[in-house]
DNA sequence: TATCGTTATGTTTTTCAAAATATAGCGATA
DNA sequence: TATCGCTATATTTTGAAAAACATAACGATA
């Protein structure tokens, strides 16, 4: 079968967007940098468009996903919170289930 | 629980793009005004845009899904084909069944 | 054979998002 | 107290997508 199907998902909280696949790999380099400027640069995207990412999972999560800290020791850096951890490994849980769920639901386009 | 998970899928063949919730509703706009421009119009999409789309599908179905008429009674038209009208039906299938899906997934929010 | 409302397509203009650039502020530490 | 690499934020520039505009072609039919 020469189908294939596609899927992008994303969690809202309050009507606010929190989580998405691009969001969720900016948390994870942050996990694997340890700096926001340096995860940004990992993944190809602007400083600012990264900062303003965090800024907006930041506020729109229930606790704080990451902490970030000015200036001091390597002049700062961010760091992911469990909570924030917690959040990365839901998501990744339903976006595999997902893609499995519409895996099969290509039955639907079997003869045509 | 105040989460909400929305989805956006597409199905592609070939490596082509062939159906995702715009071409969908294009298609539906065209079966029931019988004209790719009234279609365009009603969905507030520029006609030139609709008929990318409606060629883009046509290269990616295995069969046509559209004929497009030029010239006679009324100027011409577009109609869907009965190929069409399954793929339609097809892809609202499983979206729906996503969405159903997906809502039972949140559970992986829960106490998050 | 002139008219009409479509499909089909090219060209230009506008708009908006992304990228680039700039710079202020911070705090550990040497 | 000077330095350093980072966070935080504003401003400008660029580029790509969308919209707007224009026009050719078509075929039933009056």
């Amino acid at each position: 079968m020469s189908y294939k199907i596609k899927s992008r998902i994303w969690i809202e909280h309050d009507d606010k967007v929190l989580l998405g696949e691009g969001r969720i790999s900016l948390l994870k380099a942050i996990e694997e940098t340890g700096s926001l400027s340096k995860a940004a640069k990992s993944i190809n995207l602007s400083y600012k468009k990264a900062w303003h990412l965090i800024d907006s999972i930041n506020k729109a999560a229930k606790n704080p996903v990451t902490i970030n800290s000015i200036g001091g020791k390597g002049g700062g850096g961010s760091e992911l919170t469990d909570y924030g951890k917690s959040l990365i490994s839901a998501f990744d849980t339903i976006n595999k289930n997902c893609w499995e769920f519409l895996d099969d639901q290509l039955v639907n386009f079997q003869d045509l």
